[in-house]
DNA sequence: CCATTCCTATTTGTTGGACAATTGATGAAT
DNA sequence: ATTCATCAATTGTCCAACAAATAGGAATGG
């Protein structure tokens, strides 16, 4: 509203000076992120579930000031989050894809996941795995361990790598699982396609057969004993063990 | 290429019809999808690395026979990954921030937090700040601790309840700081909508100046004398003290 | 009356152009 | 040589137009 523009070029939306957004990122406010902040705002305080529609572009442009452009790099953003999908004359209804959108993002090989990542990620592993031993031990029940080892079994009949790294991965996140919380599991998925890459890079089809195998089934062991610092030694000697071609490669 | 272009007006590109790019979603290729995939071949098979520059937007309209919209939306997915950061006059700069970015879309369903999440979230606090105790112990120079005693006295003179929970996040934000895993703090901030909640619900502006300022300070004791038990202990109460308002109502 | 087809209006997709804002680089003045 | 102002290049935002897709209604035929 307030149609009177001054000069009739472009005044610069402004948008409210009170704009006060969380700011998620560091980054100074823009229009754009603005937009999504106010968008997010309104299919949060707005009770929108899956499958509701969003307002038309037009309508967003003028609900909040912004010219079409911005309007469409904001829904650009929620795209890419995987939070909305848009289609031509129908719009944008709300989705949720976020968690595969997640791991999309490492399936973007235009990058080699950068050394440090590696070794934040495999540190990060090491507190989920190894320090968390407490709450383990707390909640661990047979059934548990059980599973355990048949996932682990299928470790045998692997037959690429790549299947193996995923047997692996199955074997740690359904520890994980014990833990009982789905924050945590949650943040451990969506560092599957690191994990993953971490392992085949450590490993051989060979090496999961023999050495992971054994290796699990000796923190099965620790576990089965409810001996901890047995379980806390194997385990860390486990990950670091998967992790050390790295740390060699200056 | 191939610049005969029969009607000025815009000629739409048609990106060259032997348009096999990946398809990296099921969604039929797109003006802007076909720039992403152009860009990210430009990257690999650029052999460009972080901390290396892509052409700029006019170089790419010229380069793919683009609009600037399009390529702009196309470098707001590549933003959006985390995988560049653009500023103006600098242009785009290659990065890798995917992981921060993979935990980002979590953030957005923080807005509606059900009661499990509280839970789930607090027992990651938890792990990360109690269970982590090795790493801290292992790293912490003087340096952080004297900051963290700083912060800490800004407790006593905020004014308003919601600025003293962003210093008691800050207080806490410091302290993972310490361990230096940069997956682990951004885990940590994403969850900062849910703590301040959680702050909030459990005190009082009187309550922070007092009992969580003396907590935090009996923290910092145990973390000068290097007493790992009494740090845990101290950690573990002082989380679960601002915490149990939540668990009473059922 | 119902089904099919066609048309139209609405909405998103893409392009080009204009101006504002930011900032690195250059040159002038002291 | 240092500092400051200016310049120029680049990104950020907005606008207007047209193309493409499509939902919904109108027209047509049975």
């Amino acid at each position: 509203m307030t149609d009177a523009r001054p000069n009739p070029s472009q005044e610069k939306s402004g948008s409210d000076p009170s704009g006060d957004e969380t700011e998620i990122h560091g980054s100074r406010s823009s229009a754009v992120d603005d937009l999504v902040n106010h968008i997010r705002a309104l299919i949060s305080e707005g009770g929108l579930k899956v499958g509701d529609s969003l307002p038309t572009e037009k309508e967003l442009c003028e609900r909040f000031h912004a010219g079409r452009n911005t309007v469409r790099e904001a829904m650009r953003i929620l795209k890419t989050y995987g939070v909305v999908k848009v289609r031509p004359k129908v719009g944008a209804v709300i989705i949720d894809e976020r968690m595969a959108r997640a791991l999309d993002l490492f399936a973007f090989n235009t990058l080699e996941v950068s050394r440090d990542t590696f070794v934040d990620i495999q540190g990060f592993r090491s507190l989920l795995e190894v320090a968390s031993f407490e709450l383990l031990f707390d909640r661990i029940k047979p059934r548990d361990i059980a599973d355990l080892h048949r996932i682990n079994k299928e470790l045998l009949t692997a037959e690429l790598a790549i299947d193996a790294s995923e047997v692996d991965f199955r074997f740690h996140t359904r520890l994980i699982e014990v833990i009982g919380n789905k924050a945590i599991l949650d943040v451990y998925k969506i560092m599957k396609p690191v994990i993953l890459k971490i392992m085949i890079k450590a490993k051989t089809l060979h090496t999961f057969s023999t050495v992971t195998y054994s290796e699990h089934a000796e923190i099965l062991d620790t576990l089965e004993a409810r001996d901890r610092t047995a379980y806390q030694y194997k385990m860390k000697t486990h990950l670091d063990a998967g992790f050390k071609h790295f740390e060699d490669r200056k």
